[in-house]
Formats: structure tokens, C-alpha cells, sequence
DNA sequence: CGGCGTAATTACGCGCCTGTGGTCATCGCA
DNA sequence: TGCGATGACCACAGGCGCGTAATTACGCCG
């Protein structure tokens, strides 16, 4: 009936499509974005015509940080250069910190960290990105489609 | 000789490609801007094949602040917006602040106001770039180019 | 006044990002 | 096991932001 049933397990994925409502993308850029390795879902990845994409929430997550940044003008190349250097260079909950890029660095930071950098202001731009409050955003959107697909939890189990 | 020598005002101007590459952007994309509005230059502008533009100090700031913008990755249509919204509504001396572009306001402001804003963080990105940072690159910029252009005075007398 | 250098103009092409539309494999369901 | 809905795939189009190259016009200088 509805592709959000939740597993044994409590942890379910969201379809494509959904994953695209619920982040305020278009399909279309969901799935260039999964083709050209910007984010794949970590769930279950495409195998062809027919199959399904699965997203985790913090898929989501993610889809909805870079909303933020093409929201604030910034170009979709410097936001893939940024995640890739994220992944490779932080395991940290992401969820609690702010996100800095300054040219080709890119780091997460507590509060007190980010105000010493704003302080000091290097010769550069800096894009900074309070990932807590697009956490906020992300789950009220997803208690507002929940609506649509009655059946599903809400994600108040997975605040951290 | 040069398209760098001084008026009797002592207040000089620099050509197409003077400006390009004291800014560090190339002469098509100086061309493009101009064309397109983003910056025109304020002491003479192209009227027809064979005029020449002429750009002024305050032009060169500007080019420079909108280089270090894109360098950041930011759009060059997000530029636009932040430019066209700063010039209707503020006319303080840009030299002097830090600029920051939330979303779709743009504003200018002191060290302490900044701390406030990123301490605050809104719900969106903050682009955030100290223009003082940005003058000073350029007046560097202008003194290693000089050795091209050698009866011109340097710029010191222009620092705010 | 005629060549010459500079520079603005124009035409054309490219790559990126994304929207549109159609095709086709897969899944849920009866 | 067939049928309809879903969603991944593919081909194409289009705008933006330039690069490249040729063309045109101005200003200077001999």
C-alpha cells in the first residue's frame, strides 16, 4: 500500500519519490544527484529499470543540507567537493554541529569553534550552516507528509 | 603610452584589460559582467566597438569582492541579487564592513554585529566575507602589476 | 592621412544542471 | 499469471556562463 512500511527492524527507507517530497527536491535533481554519486541511497541503490532506490534518514539529512547550500546560491560542484571531502575526512555526528566551507576546506564545528573562525575571518568566503536547524526543518516536513502515508512512525525516535 | 596614466585629478582609471587583470578574472568574463549589468564601469562606458570602458577604484573593489564570491562557489546569479539588492539600499562605505548574504537579504556590518548574526545563525546559510581582506588583496595586486604600467601612482592614497 | 595596436563587438560552441516526455522493467495484487 | 501503478532509465531541449576566434571601430603616432 504505501512504500514507508516500516521493517522488523523499526528502521524504514523512503522510496524516491518520497525522499524527493519530504526534502523539497525534484525527482529529477534526486536522481541526477544519485547518478553522478553526489548521494546515493545507503538503503538499497538502483539496479536498473524497475528497481528501487531505499534512503535512510540521514539520507535525508544530507539531501536537505544541500538544499540549503543551492538555496543559498551556492553551485552544485562546490557543494560536491565539499561532501566529498566530508566523507572522507569526518565520521562525526554530523547532526550536531555547524557546517563551515572556506574554499576548498570544509569543516564541522561546535559553537564556540565557529565564532573564533568568524573572528579571525581568513581572506576568503565562508558558508557557514547550522545542520541542527535543517535537522528541525527535515523532521516537520516529514511529520507534515506523514499525513499521506498514514502508517509510517514518526521520526521522533531517531532525534539525536 | 599606457591606459594607466594619471589625470591632472590625480583620480585614474583602468581599461578593460587593465581591470581584468589587476582583479585576476579574464577579459570575457569582465565583458560578460558589463554587459549584463552586473558591473559597469563607473568612469566610461563602451559605446560601440572601439570605445574603451573605463573602470575606477571603487569598480575594481567590487569585481573583486564578486570574485572572491564565486571562487567560494557561490552563483553568479546569487551575486547579482546580493549586488542589485546592495546598491538600492545602502550606500555606506563598503569598504570598511563584512558582507553577508542569508538567503535573499544581504546585508553590511561591524565585527560585533557579525558575531551576533552567526551566533544567532538563522535557519539558512550565511555567506560571510570581510571586505577590509578583499581591499587588501587588491592593493597588493595593484602594486605587482605596476612594474607593467610604470609612470602610474600606486594606490595608497585610495586606502579608507 | 594611413598604418597599427588596443579593445569592444559578434558569432559560435561547450559543459553543467535541470525540466520534459517517453520507454521499460519490476512489484503489488487479485 | 496477467495487469496496472510505480519508478528507474534514456533522449532531448534549454538557459547560464563563459572560451575562442574573427570582425569592427577608435586613437595614437609618424
Amino acid at each position: 500500500m504505501s512504500d514507508t512500511m516500516a521493517g522488523s527492524n523499526g528502521q524504514m527507507g523512503f522510496s524516491g519519490t518520497r525522499a524527493a517530497a519530504v526534502v523539497g527536491i525534484s525527482y529529477r535533481q534526486l536522481d541526477y544527484w544519485a547518478r553522478t554519486d553526489l548521494v546515493r541511497p545507503s538503503l538499497a541503490d538502483a539496479s536498473g529499470s524497475g528497481s528501487r532506490r531505499q534512503y535512510s534518514y540521514r539520507d535525508l539529512l544530507e539531501l536537505r543540507v544541500i538544499k540549503s547550500l543551492l538555496d543559498a546560491g551556492i553551485k552544485l560542484e562546490s557543494v560536491r567537493k565539499a561532501f566529498s571531502y566530508l566523507r572522507e575526512n569526518v565520521d562525526a555526528d554530523i547532526a550536531a554541529a555547524t557546517l563551515v566551507i572556506s574554499g576548498s576546506d570544509v569543516l564541522l564545528c561546535d559553537g564556540d569553534t565557529l565564532i573564533d573562525i568568524v573572528r579571525r575571518g581568513g581572506q576568503g568566503v565562508l558558508n557557514v550552516l547550522a545542520i541542527g536547524s535543517v535537522k528541525t526543518d527535515l523532521d516537520a516536513s516529514l511529520v507534515e507528509l506523514a499525513q499521506d502515508a498514514p502508517a509510517a512512525d514518526l521520526p521522533a525516535a531517531q532525534a539525536g
